[in-house]
DNA sequence: ATCCTTAAGGATGATATATATCCGTAATAC
DNA sequence: GTATTACGGATATATATCATCCTTAAGGAT
């Protein structure tokens, strides 16, 4: 079970939209450039954050993305789910149902949304916990730590190729 | 995100042999039709729970499967890593380091086992908060929380339609 | 000894998802 | 008008998942 790559390109996108000046927008392609991936497909995760109204966007030239609302308030899932959609990492098929012990009645009754199976509840619960931890956590936060994280000097020559090619 | 189907198969076959009788083994064609699953397919994952340590098989007419440990000691994230293997959620594939601005001595020191990235630091701690959460929840658990669960009589017939196909 | 049953694991095919690119359209700046 | 950009649809390729089949070796029954 593994995170899609347009996940991690999306994350370290909204960090460098973070950082941006702002009412400034940044296109796609310096986006990609400055990440090293490929602009096409980074496109798709960067229409669906702007789609879940994480971003904002603007046609033509000197157009690009920026954020929608302050670091502070977009977390680490908003953006993972903006991407990754907001299903669980576990779906109960209700293979129990297919139990031959089982009466017509009590089939209906098993793993429904209002009561979930023992082993559902479990796995949902964990899902819970990961997505809270990701809740926890948003862009202004990276931001500061970046800021002690990076090499000296390095976050300003960002901002300068930035500043080049806007 | 999603689990694959197998762990799900995995986490009701494991609830079903530690119901077992001790020293009793049950094959994997009477796994699959107790959960209405393709015998073959299931095959795979109780390989894996066998490899993992979890259960322990024997051959022949009477063969089959049983837990290698007691419900105690085995915890829902054993059954998960075990089917679904132990990878983070989460990869770093590094991005950062094709960042136009990195000069050669500073790509070097991004986002090492030592010392991951912001990103990457964050990411990683919710895949704990969700492996914590499998491995706070044993087999025993499990096992109590069915005896309140299930359908009055449903635990019983399940246990003599074992006993007539063992 | 022989035969049936079982787990183990390799080989293979089918289907679904992930990854990636291309193109047409509409909006914006100059 | 022209160049630039986001957006969305269509398409192609690669990889992962799902599933089955077959051979081998070992345990149990006769």
């Amino acid at each position: 079970m593994q995170l899609r790559g347009p996940v991690e390109w999306a994350l370290h996108c909204c960090g460098v939209l973070a950082g941006l000046a702002p009412e400034r927008y940044l296109p796609t392609r310096d986006l990609a450039d400055f990440h090293g991936v490929p602009k096409e497909y980074l496109s798709k995760a960067l229409q669906a954050l702007s789609q879940a109204g994480l971003v904002e966007s603007t046609l033509g030239p000197s157009g690009g993305y920026r954020l929608a609302r302050s670091p502070e308030a977009i977390t680490f899932l908003d953006i993972v789910e903006a991407v990754e959609g907001k299903a669980s990492t576990f779906v109960c098929t209700n293979i129990r149902r297919n139990n031959p012990c089982l009466t017509a009645g009590e089939a209906k009754n098993l793993c429904t949304d209002g009561k979930p199976c023992a082993i559902a509840r479990v796995m949902w619960q964990a899902d819970r916990a990961w997505r809270d931890a990701l809740r926890a956590v948003s862009l202004a936060d990276l931001l500061k730590t970046l800021e002690t994280d990076l090499p000296a000097g390095l976050l300003r020559r960002g901002a300068a190729w930035i500043d080049e090619h806007s």
